[in-house]
DNA sequence: ATCATAGTCGTCTGCCTGACGATAAACAGT
DNA sequence: ACTGTTTATCGTCAGGCAGACGACTATGAT
């Protein structure tokens, strides 16, 4: 900008298009799951791919990415101070994208956004038959994640993800496993009101170990503003009833919760 | 993408302009600076921005960030192997910022990249009478960093930053302070050989805080990986001669150099 | 010689962590 | 009713790391 030319001299200006693309993440069962789409039409026809689409002209980054969230999944962002019964979601920016080659129709560069959210029934086909899925991540990526069971390894043939999705995928995975440990957002993949061993398989499925019980337990109690007991208890994953809770108003966990080395 | 509408739905398409944004970082001194440069031109003539321009058609965005970076200062992009004496910096991708208004004359988006140098002798001014410089980044937010000595509070009027650039500085100097907790990203703000005084005068000018020189001597000799012995010495901070070292090849601190709270 | 400055090595105490024993409260089956 | 299984929760103990701070060393300045 402060070579000879004017910062804003036009030969210089050259046309983008600007899409947002999702990584939407949720823990179904034991397993860190993201939203794919299947493409009905080239390049890419028949694979999956991240959801996404182009940014409006009034609306802002943020703004596209909640749109097409709510677009595919019916979750509404969540806003602070807000506590929406059900159908909330956290959304941040991860990173942009934008390697001349990476779309072969034209010049885009794609600002994907991370979304965490409770587990739901199912993704929501907003109009197109072709459909999307939840997925495991381990199948998603092709690769077998840390501390894997050793199971289900021949669920898929490992269709790699359309475009460079796979590596913004991979790439939003690694923000959720290093966020959770120094933030309360693991909660996001909670329902509103959870049970501390529910807290606990959710770290578990994203980090893909197996962490203790007992000083888990302890960890997450002892942080301040990280939980609040909501009072009631429940029995629904079977054994002694557990207590309830809700997340607390921490946002960053001080201590945080170290995933564990190796 | 899903909607109704293709997901390439021409009437879908918006022309958007893509550039990058440069947050450069050192450290002066015993304050935490930034490269500014003095805009030539409306919008927000003679005030001061972030160095940045327009991506290129065969470029990518690391690449155009790189390209701005050594138009603006001399430095090249430290690659991971390769050891240049000097001018070598650290570069990643920070944010993109969208929002409709953000510039008056057309839909911008900027993708933000935060650079970490050492002290530099002179911005090289790149033909641009204008000039740039490097400003304190207390000056340039208009605020008073933590711990900040309470001294040289009237050096500038703040004139704020042109566009969203204080936002986007922000957003980078948050950035530098998180990352040098738990990387070896701090060893990007010394020369290649450093003593570990200097690498402590840089925590305590990007978190703005004062260390205990000797608790500090402990943890950085005693994290494997971070520094290694380069065998000489050196006086020229004064007192007794200080071992030199260089930055070893770890990337990730563990245990990491957690900041001071309050 | 003395002081000021900066670097380096130790010590001590408290907190956090991982490993793991023990108890509690539900359900399933006999 | 009893037993086994599952999950939750409380405790204990040893090791590591961090903050606070004392002590000593090696240079230059006065």
């Amino acid at each position: 900008m402060i070579t000879g030319m004017s910062p804003y001299d036009p030969s210089a200006f050259l046309p983008f298009a600007v899409t947002v693309d999702l990584v939407v993440l949720t823990v179904r069962g034991h397993a860190l799951c993201a939203l794919a789409v299947r493409r009905g039409e080239p390049p890419f026809e028949g694979r999956w791919a991240l959801p996404g689409g182009f940014v409006r002209g009034e609306e802002n980054l943020a703004e596209a990415a909640a749109r097409e969230l709510a677009e595919e999944t019916g979750l509404c962002v969540q806003d602070p101070g807000s506590d929406a019964p059900t159908g909330t979601a956290h959304l941040e920016q991860l990173a942009t994208y934008g390697d001349p080659g990476r779309d072969p129709r034209m010049r885009v560069v794609s600002v994907a956004h991370l979304a965490l959210a409770p587990d739901l029934p199912a993704p929501r086909a907003g109009g197109d038959a072709e459909g999307a899925r939840w997925a495991p991540v381990r199948d998603l990526l092709g690769e077998d994640l840390i501390g894997g069971d050793g199971a289900r390894r021949d669920a898929e043939p490992p269709a790699p993800l359309a475009f460079d999705h796979a590596r913004i995928l991979a790439d939003g995975v690694e923000r959720a496993r290093s966020k959770i440990e120094y933030s309360s957002l693991a909660t996001a993949f909670c329902p509103s009101e959870f049970t501390v061993g529910e807290l606990r398989r959710v770290y578990e499925a994203v980090w893909g170990v197996a962490l203790d019980p007992r000083n888990f337990h302890r960890k997450v109690t002892g942080t301040p503003g990280f939980l609040v007991p909501s009072g009631g208890t429940t029995t629904r994953q079977g054994g002694r009833p557990a207590q309830l809770f809700r997340a607390g108003g921490a946002t960053v966990l001080n201590p945080p919760m170290l995933r564990p080395e190796i």
